[in-house]
DNA sequence: ATTATTTATGAAAACGTTTTCATATAATTA
DNA sequence: TAATTATATGAAAACGTTTTCATAAATAAT
């Protein structure tokens, strides 16, 4: 294909041509500007349809200033939650004519970085992100900021104000409803499987963690609090040491999914009964936890719901350029999801 | 933050007065063009830095016809093959200096023209598109490729020649493959859950199954072979079909992952022992279907193998656009997993 | 020392739009 | 009818690069 002669694609200019009008015309027909007759808007409709004509972005871009593009920068599109946010914010941008630049920085500071750089390259008039969970310097974002390209936040937010909008879950609730329910189903020996004290996520969960804790007046053992990157052989690790010990857990609350997943499947591989000698609850209601047995009680966060947020406020920024846009979090309420693992 | 004041941006011409040189020898200087002397060089990049300079892509792109960005069409970037492709993509281009577009087509027609036209708009080098399972006029890709765009095309595939590259799986291999699993391991009423015809991939994984069941002398019952969309409800009713018949099938081939997955949970809610009465295969090998229990035979399609090749080709034809690209179909391997479902 | 070649730089055009400013025509008002 | 206003269009500049062409400076060849 790449050796066939390539067609030359018409421009505006050739439209004007065709019609004998100025390519000022045209554009303004092709923009719907107030200013030009309504024959001569369909008129330069049909010639550039039958043309083929298609504006090039580039050049309108850079003349405008405007990319209609929006940058998103996520750790992995593959994570079911940031699979469902990615959707509901593409879907709801193409609605108002906004095009998604998808980015993954696999979990990578370095690549965040990179990620941050190129997108302000392209000119995108916003910019999204879910941030590493090591990312702790935000400088990167500066200059997009500084350019007066809003910048948006959600789910792994820094820790500071950054003047940037954020749009976050109730990790803290999450966490205090997760092990609460876990005390009120009989539990009182509990451990917590959390993520790295960088981000605000498990900061928050695990503070959910402790104040139910503390509420219910159960010791809290430091020891049965992990912080550690939430993969599944940490987990396994960190079940290994659990269940080595004199004193062994009854309840477990796992700050992600996957790591429920795994001590789920060591504790059976360890003849323990769940829920009956032991209870487990995750976090992000992953598709697997209803279908592994017994399923798992989880904590349904609401991708969808921080997506349509998330397009509410950025929409409403960019359209509303000049207003003053700074406003508190937001949080997404969550649900905890009561399945056989409780 | 919008109504902060903004930041002028720093060009190339801030940069050239800087230094007293023209902005021609900046350009060549950013892009390490031969004919700039190294001590220019250096000059100029350490200024840049200073001066916080980023290359504007807009302009960029608009003078010298080249976006270093490639778009990609896809039905759904949770679906668990796609996002291991894409991830696979996405790593592979960045290497070579070049961006992802990542867009999704929900499975519609409508939206994959409508994206095919805005990707053409923003003139990116190339075009990769996973097609919609209902997409039999590939015209709208045209354009694209007139213009000299390549265009790849992988998992669901035109059936016929366009001018494209196409890189799939070896469909009707694993359709054969599963089926005379299923008929090794005893299973002789063998029901088909499958696609709409529209698409290669179950035209294909069909025709394999019919090849296993001639070549093993299994009269094929066209009633027991489904041609629907692939979703739960879908295969439930299906499910619902072939157990209220006074013969009921021995062994299911499903032409994905969730359609296998809500086949055993039918076929648990009536009673039946996996594998014992009824023996199930899938296809994807979805993280799910070694969690359920009892775990899924399917069929692996090697995502990141589609990512890599992928990358390959089309690296390759950008680097020498002059160079005869076309090729034959490539072929990704598919293998069977064997799980406790058979 | 003169000419030819290589190396390094600059001036200016070009990419395809949008937008400002000016102006011609049509419609309205005095 | 003349003056004013509203409507519709065009000319030309602008956006920030890259690239062609020309040329100056440095080096090599005669």
């Amino acid at each position: 294909m790449a050796n066939e002669k390539k067609v030359q694609q018409n421009t505006i200019l050739d439209i004007a041509e065709a019609l004998k009008l100025s390519p000022a015309t045209i554009s303004r027909a092709l923009n719907n500007h107030p200013h030009v007759k309504e024959k001569t808007k369909s008129d330069v409709l049909k010639m550039a349809a039958q043309l083929g004509y298609r504006r090039n972005n580039m050049a309108s871009g850079l003349r405008s200033n405007k990319t209609y593009t929006v940058g998103l920068i996520v750790p992995r599109i593959s994570m079911f939650f940031h699979a469902e946010v990615i959707t509901t914010i593409q879907n709801g941008l193409h609605k108002h004519g906004y095009n998604l630049i998808i980015c993954q920085s696999n979990d990578s500071v370095t690549m965040e970085k990179e990620l941050t750089e190129i997108l302000f390259s392209s000119r995108v008039d916003a910019l999204i992100a879910a941030c590493t969970l090591f990312t702790t310097d935000f400088s990167h974002f500066d200059k997009l900021l500084e350019n007066g390209t809003p910048v948006y936040f959600y789910d792994r937010v820094p820790l500071h104000d950054l003047g940037a909008t954020i749009i976050k879950g109730d990790d803290f609730r999450g966490g205090y409803m997760a092990t609460s329910h876990l005390i009120e189903t009989g539990c009182r020996k509990i451990a917590h499987i959390s993520g790295p004290l960088t981000s605000n996520l498990y900061q928050n969960r695990s503070s959910g963690f402790i104040k139910a804790m503390e509420q219910h007046q159960i010791p809290v053992n430091e020891d049965w609090i992990f912080h550690q990157e939430l993969t599944q052989n940490n987990a396994r690790e960190a079940m290994r040491k659990l269940f080595e010990g004199d004193i062994v857990p009854d309840g477990i609350f796992t700050d992600n999914d996957s790591s429920a997943i795994a001590a789920l499947e060591y504790a059976k591989e360890i003849g323990l009964n769940v829920p009956v000698d032991l209870k487990i609850v995750g976090y992000s209601n992953d598709p697997r936890t209803s279908i592994i047995n017994p399923s798992i009680t989880t904590v349904e966060q609401f991708p969808a719901d921080f997506g349509k947020k998330i397009v509410e406020v950025l929409i409403d920024s960019l359209k509303n350029p000049n207003e003053i846009t700074k406003t508190a979090p937001i949080i997404i309420p969550i649900q905890l999801i009561r399945r056989m693992s409780t």
